[in-house]
DNA sequence: GTCTATAATTTGATAGAC
DNA sequence: GTCTATCAAATTATAGAC
């Protein structure tokens, strides 16, 4: 019944969620084990007894993000919902992200500092992109060029974000998913 | 025959050089007045001479490739070269980026940042997202939804790029940009 | 698990000589 | 303009008590 996923102690767990949110607010370097610490309501030093490296916890953050994300999206089924539905879900999650959070991807934010980021993180956020693109691929199998497709769709979402969040403008997610939509829609889905 | 962009001395320029470098590998907070100093051959304190404060260095290093940015895509003129013409040279700009030198866009990574940053910094990030902005607009202007769909292109482009990088495959930029001429072809342009 | 204490390094920034 | 010297603060990380 375990998934491959870790399973960490509730404060660990914790302590992953606040650094997601400040790595997806300011970067990998903009979070220090104090603050996370005070996040948390522990010392610091105790933050580093659940992980003792920030590399390893980086990498923790987004491997627990993706197994998230990937989980809200679901399995891909076309022949329970449509191209534009599955589309949808995907739309749906960086919205509210945005919308309601004012964040943006996790993924997004690391793949921006991937060539400075020690190589564990750099290497999740490459993990990260892989699986999502897959996940978008099998979605979009029905489409000509599917590859190229999924590779433009999420582009120009995680490009969105960054555009909707610095120019305080959360209603451009809106906008460009509709766009996006119906370019799929008109790329030879079925 | 000036323009209002500020003249700086050479050795300020050097520095404003080695700070874009940095910001666009790393992001704002992986960049040192050490780190710099070395890059230009001077100490550190000396770079606080030329920029006393950080956030202003960051401001600065901004609008000087807004400048640049927009000088190389030049003035747009619609009776002198087609949508396609003027979309193709900020696909360049932003292809060349990535493929010759492995970097994304300043405003990409500032603007993934833009919540965490200096206010000087971010509001820096924000006018020259306005301004690439406006000329995409304009140079979309025949097509039907034109502020909509520069959003679009220009997301598209800047997401495109954080997954070249990160997933190290430069090619992206250019299945991508193919892709977005042909949406913005069929989407109404005279 | 969490704490105090501390080490070793790095950071942005200033003062003042040259 | 650039330097040396220095500062105060912050950073990651470890040792050891409880």
């Amino acid at each position: 019944m375990k998934e491959d996923a870790a399973d960490y102690p509730a404060k660990a767990i914790e302590i992953l969620e606040a650094a997601e949110i400040r790595i997806r607010r300011g970067g990998f370097e903009a979070v220090s084990y104090r603050d996370l610490a005070a996040d948390v309501g522990i010392k610091a030093a105790s933050v580093h007894y659940h992980f003792p490296q920030k590399a390893l916890l980086g990498a923790a953050v987004v491997d627990r993000y993706s197994d998230k994300l990937l989980a809200t999206l679901g399995r891909v089924d076309l022949t329970q919902a449509t191209v534009e539905e599955h589309l949808q879900r995907l739309c749906n999650c960086y919205r509210a992200a945005v919308q309601n959070d004012g964040m943006i991807c996790l993924g997004c934010m690391l793949g921006a500092e991937s060539q400075d980021l020690p190589d564990a993180v750099s290497a999740a956020a490459r993990r990260f992109f892989k699986r999502l693109l897959d996940w978008i691929e099998l979605a979009l199998s029905d489409c000509a060029d599917a590859a190229t497709l999924a590779v433009h769709a999420l582009g120009t979402l995680q490009g969105t974000m960054i555009l909707a969040v610095t120019l305080k403008r959360p209603e451009l997610m809106d906008e460009v998913a509709d766009h996006l939509k119906r370019l799929i829609s008109g790329s030879g889905a079925a």
